[in-house]
DNA sequence: ACATTAAGTGATT
DNA sequence: AATCACTTAATGT
């Protein structure tokens, strides 16, 4: 654990926080496809990504679920933090998207932390920041009732998480994370496959600019 | 060969 | 954009 910890976060945190995350932190390997927090659990700690990624998943008053965002590697869950300070209660769903292995830290150390280190401020913000960009996009693309930019941002993320322009993913499973329904996926794929952005086959997409991280 | 599941199509709201 | 009803295509047993 030590040796992934520092190769992904020997730049970000200070060493004095790092040997204090490595002491206080316990170490978690998970496979793909397990759910790690569901909605109404009392949240107890926040999860520091070290391999993998995990699904963000949301749910409206309805039982409807929609995908939110994903976790990477450098990546910590600014819902946890914000929720975590007084032990609240999630509102999300967290399901592992691949073999992940992460850092668990006591959310005791949250408010310790962001006083007694700089980086660890600084790292809360920023993903706090960059969270907060990604869901104004999100906005704006359901506001303009852009089902097709969602589709195909959703299926750009996809690729990033996998490392892998080449998806095995069934309209349906698409729909369900968009929730919306199978018919209306199947002819967006249609239309992006007429703009020669992707290419579709049976159980099968694959993303053509697949230009790994900008 | 048959059943099951994924994907395509047209019409309707 | 969602839903329905139906077709066609691919896959599994």
């Amino acid at each position: 654990m030590q040796e992934k910890l520092l190769e992904r976060y020997e730049y970000v945190f200070e060493k004095e926080l790092l040997d204090e995350i490595s002491t206080v932190g316990q170490f978690r390997k998970i496979n793909k496809d397990v759910p790690m927090i569901d909605i109404g659990d009392k949240l107890t700690h926040i999860p520091l990504i070290l391999e993998g990624a995990v699904r963000i998943m949301g749910e409206d008053d309805k039982e409807n679920e929609i995908l939110l965002y994903y976790l990477e590697i450098g990546d910590s869950c600014s819902m946890t933090m914000t929720c975590c300070m007084e032990g609240k209660k999630s509102n999300i769903r967290a399901l592992t998207e691949k073999d992940t292995e992460l850092i668990m830290i006591p959310i005791i150390k949250m408010e310790e932390w962001i006083i007694k280190y700089r980086t660890w401020r600084a790292f809360v913000f920023q993903s706090y920041d960059s969270r907060m960009k990604e869901m104004l996009s999100a906005i704006d693309a359901l506001a303009f009732h852009n089902l097709e930019e969602r589709l195909y941002k959703y299926l750009r993320d996809k690729a990033m998480v996998t490392h892998s322009p080449e998806l095995e993913i069934t309209h349906y499973q698409i729909a369900n994370d968009l929730n919306t329904s199978r018919v209306v996926v199947s002819r967006l794929i249609r239309k992006l496959v007429l703009d020669h952005k992707i290419e579709a086959n049976r159980n099968q997409v694959k993303i053509l600019e697949f230009l790994p991280k900008v």
